[in-house]
DNA sequence: TTAATCATGTAACACGTTACATGATTGC
DNA sequence: GCAATCATGTAACGTGTTACATGATTAA
């Protein structure tokens, strides 16, 4: 679902082809959600079947040809219309996901040294997240400086925060789960 | 994957029904990875034929009757063998997911009151959940107290701890977010 | 000259979700 | 009398992943 939306809402702000929507998606959106090419392509098939976009076949030369998506009324609508559902947003919210715990949950089989580095690589690897998010969050205000769509970047910042934040709080926590199970640094 | 696995790992308390493990899953992984009936009944039969589990019929009256599933030495070895990647947890650390941040990015498109609700809703729900992970906080407590299988317990209380710093920030968030909108309490 | 980028996709598989079916038992 | 619990699953569908294929262009 998200990744059809994310789509549309890319859309949104111009037409693009599929290539370039992959790369939009994962620079933009990349950091809370992934999408293959495989099924960006699968998707916009599917979403100008149901009337959502429409594809212009563009000759290159020298390149392989390509089609330029767009969004329709239709399509819009659909986007505003997913937009609004609250209830939906909320569900979604509950259905967290976290394969990292599960692994943790189950450490106790593993021996205590094993547990400790892997948790060590994964305090590791927040740092290095924390990093590139700050390069985001630097392009996004760079971006809210120049361009005067407030209403919009607005809300980019509020996710580079919560990306932030969350990151933040996993160093910590990685921090207090080692010293817990008596690993000073 | 994380599904297939939490169920091993379970299996490896003990013996348990996919009707069972279904609880049993909710109950205590449930916070982070939720597990359809429908999905743990295919996972099982899976396991089962590639050897990982054993089956036993056990025959009821005026109950229907029910499949006892045993962890097997390759079962077990499976668990520890995915435990032991710590590559393969880091990887699946990156991917991240959150639909909810996909809702906020295109919230642009919306009314700005109707943004404010949607994080208002938000808000409500991150503490809601706090609260429901206070009493599986507190059961791990009293269990961990009981029982003295600490190499086992330690590791769940570090996961409750994760999940209470995690909800704590994104209430934190929505917190800052409200305020970034100018919605004042 | 090797790899990356441009640009499209197909095929197969893995994993997750929804809806349905059965039928006795227990608690309100 | 009605809903929930017990206990199993099947079928169909939706979404995500992996591997592969094509073939020119450009930068190291």
């Amino acid at each position: 679902m998200s990744l059809k939306y994310g789509l549309l809402g890319l859309l949104n702000y111009g037409s693009m082809t599929g290539y370039e929507l992959g790369k939009a998606f994962n620079a933009s959106l990349g950091f809370f959600w992934q999408g293959q090419t495989s099924q960006i392509y699968r998707e916009l098939s599917a979403m100008e079947r149901s009337g959502w976009l429409t594809a212009t076949r563009v000759v290159q030369e020298g390149r392989p040809n390509k089609k330029l998506y767009a969004l329709t009324d239709e399509g819009k609508q659909a986007l505003t219309g997913w937009l609004s559902d609250a209830e939906g947003a909320i569900a979604e919210a509950l259905c967290v996901r976290n394969a990292f715990l599960m692994r943790v949950f189950f450490a106790g089989e593993l021996p205590p040294e094993r547990a400790v580095s892997l948790l060590r690589a994964f305090r590791e690897q927040c740092g290095q997240a924390l990093e590139k998010l700050g390069d985001t969050s630097r392009a996004i205000a760079e971006y809210s400086a120049l361009v005067s769509a407030e209403s919009r970047n607005k809300y980019w910042r509020i996710v580079a925060m919560f990306g932030e934040s969350f990151y933040r709080a996993e160093l910590e926590w990685a921090d207090r789960a080692l010293s817990l199970l008596g690993d000073t640094p």
